[in-house]
DNA sequence: ACAGCATTTGGCAGCGCTGCCAATCTGGTT
DNA sequence: AACCAGATTGGCAGCGCTGCCAAATGCTGT
């Protein structure tokens, strides 16, 4: 089946329309409930669809509908991972807000790559999206004249440390480091290192580390050292990446970690290390994954609204607003390895 | 800034026609690279371009093309869940695979209900999608019925266990219970338990336990206990679980897991109760995860070829071949948990 | 210089649907 | 019985693009 057919003609609103002895633009009309029209109508057409075995055509409903009303009933979305759990969970909170308005997404995966994202936005916005999702505030020149010239709304998700071209829905990175530093000072760590992935690449997760180490800087117990592992965060990579660390600066009275997932590997060095936590060494991460609630010794972190950004992500896309900053706010989490 | 304006008319393929000084066909041609064309009009054309800023619209495109042509250039996805780390990894081989041809995927999100699986594929089909990608092989009639009068190349994803539709790729779950069952009595242990999640919603997992229970009846050492809660799989749930499990049957000496989550969970449990691991218990999992080779102990699990499984569904949908089932079977990681 | 062929180009009819407008119908009024 | 507002309906011109076809152009050999 399926073999190279000329794809056979599917049913049309013509089709439906002529079944049910009616104009097309009265099935039109009962099909998306718009307009007025009699409940024997609505019946006959409704009984034709279903004869028939109608599927809309939604391409030919857009292009049609687009030169009065909102566009394509499309929202495209840029994420730069599908690897880390966070984005997934965004787009959890995205589908979840749009499909209560009967949008669907299209999603286009960067790869923490900022030409590739220019690419992918002229890509989505060529499906003449009702608004585009985008990660972060960094873009090029390109993709933001791309944005701006498309004239739909535009959110970018995630990170409010800076100017947005619409809606901006997230909260501080840099207040994130400032907070966790804070947290370890106040528990009376004073030696301090930092491990971390590909930051050149994650810049939320450099804004991070540039607030954590301001803060500790400010409070005079300067960032002792850094172990940074090029490629994406994995508990893998926190695992050796700690250990390299510690093998360096065995004074380290305690670690921030990029993310969770890197701080879980490290977790797992100590546990192998026969190191104490969060006596020996202190373990702080970012973004308060579930599986952190679940270890031993409960993670020391941050929880982020990800779903909730997702959902009002999508909330605002819909609304006709102006243009604003939503921040979301981020909570500590006390934990028990720091 | 854009507050309910209606909508600017943006630039088409007429403008650039003009500006270029050519005729739409000949901007057309240009643009998708089809057909032939002198060098000085390309370059024309492309000045026009980006002069304007012209962002082809491809919703006419792919109806202008629908009466020939391949329909649309998207793909639509429905998968279970997101919140399972497996989905987004499937997604991922897609997309991977996806835009080597150009083609952009709509992702629907059916929340492990098949209603809703069905109510998704209409919408998604309201696309003229070049193909639909969807999870497992069990669907409601109607969704059936619709997905063959769709008349696009389907993909069923992850599970071979019984007749699919159209292609199916993936791997046996009800081998992947089978060889995790004889792993498990090979290593020598009798008294084994189960601990799950949603097995009705799930139905792969339902499948796994299947045949693992199977294989065990078969050997002569029957399922002894199993623990299963509602709700989706997690770290915390499998803590949860493991630890009720043990508490009725503390004679089991292996635990099989629905999967890797609920295994680390249950891994945290036997790391608090002081449970030694594989000797006062041995735990196996499913997915293959990597954070399970970062653990101490790396877990015994059964690693499934998630991105591969992804990029293949992607790579057949453009493909027109014959109907077929492609198995591309999974791999047992020995691990030191069991 | 001219036929013969390949290359390059433009015109235009749709693709299936929606929005606008005019036509028809309904029921109640005067 | 004539009249009117409101409800219901159908016709049809696009939306922006692609595929088909015919026309124009460029080159070659004779």
């Amino acid at each position: 089946m399926n073999v190279h057919q000329p794809r056979q003609r599917l049913v049309t609103l013509a089709d439906v329309a002529r079944e049910a002895g009616v104009g097309e633009s009265t099935v039109s009309r009962v099909l998306r409930k718009h307009g007025s029209f009699s409940k024997g109508t609505q019946d006959r057409v409704a009984e034709a669809v279903a004869q028939l075995g109608y599927v809309p055509n939604r391409l030919a409903g857009s292009l049609a509908g687009s030169a009065t009303s909102a566009g394509s009933q499309l929202v495209g979305i840029v994420i730069p991972s599908l690897t880390n759990i966070v984005f997934p969970e965004l787009l959890r909170g995205i589908a979840g807000g749009l499909d209560a308005v009967g949008f669907q997404s299209v999603i286009a995966v960067s790869d923490y790559d900022a030409e590739r994202e220019e690419a992918l936005i002229g890509a989505l916005l060529s499906w003449r999206p009702a608004g585009l999702i985008v990660t972060g505030l960094e873009h090029t020149p390109g993709a933001v004249a791309r944005l701006r010239a498309s004239g739909v709304r535009i959110v970018e998700m995630i990170d409010t440390d800076g100017p947005g071209l619409d809606i901006v829905v997230g909260f501080s990175n840099r207040a994130v480091g400032r907070v966790s530093a804070g947290h370890l000072l106040g528990r009376g760590y004073r030696r301090i290192g930092f491990v971390g992935h590909d930051l050149d690449r994650d810049l939320r997760a450099g804004k991070r580390l540039a607030g954590f180490a301001e803060a500790l800087a400010a409070a005079g117990h300067p960032l002792r050292d850094r172990e940074i592992l090029a490629g994406p965060s994995s508990a893998a990579a926190g695992r050796e990446a700690l250990g390299r660390l510690l093998a360096r600066r065995p004074d380290l009275d305690a670690v921030y970690f990029s993310n969770d997932d890197m701080a879980l590997g490290g977790y797992f060095h100590c546990l192998e290390a026969g190191l104490s936590i969060p006596g020996g060494i202190a373990l702080f991460g970012y973004n308060g994954l579930d599986i952190t609630a679940a270890m031993p010794q409960p993670l020391s972190t941050v929880r982020t609204p990800r779903l909730r950004i997702g959902e009002v992500a999508a909330e605002r896309l819909g609304a006709g607003g102006p243009s604003e900053t939503v921040d979301l706010g981020f909570e500590l989490i006390e934990g028990a390895t720091a």
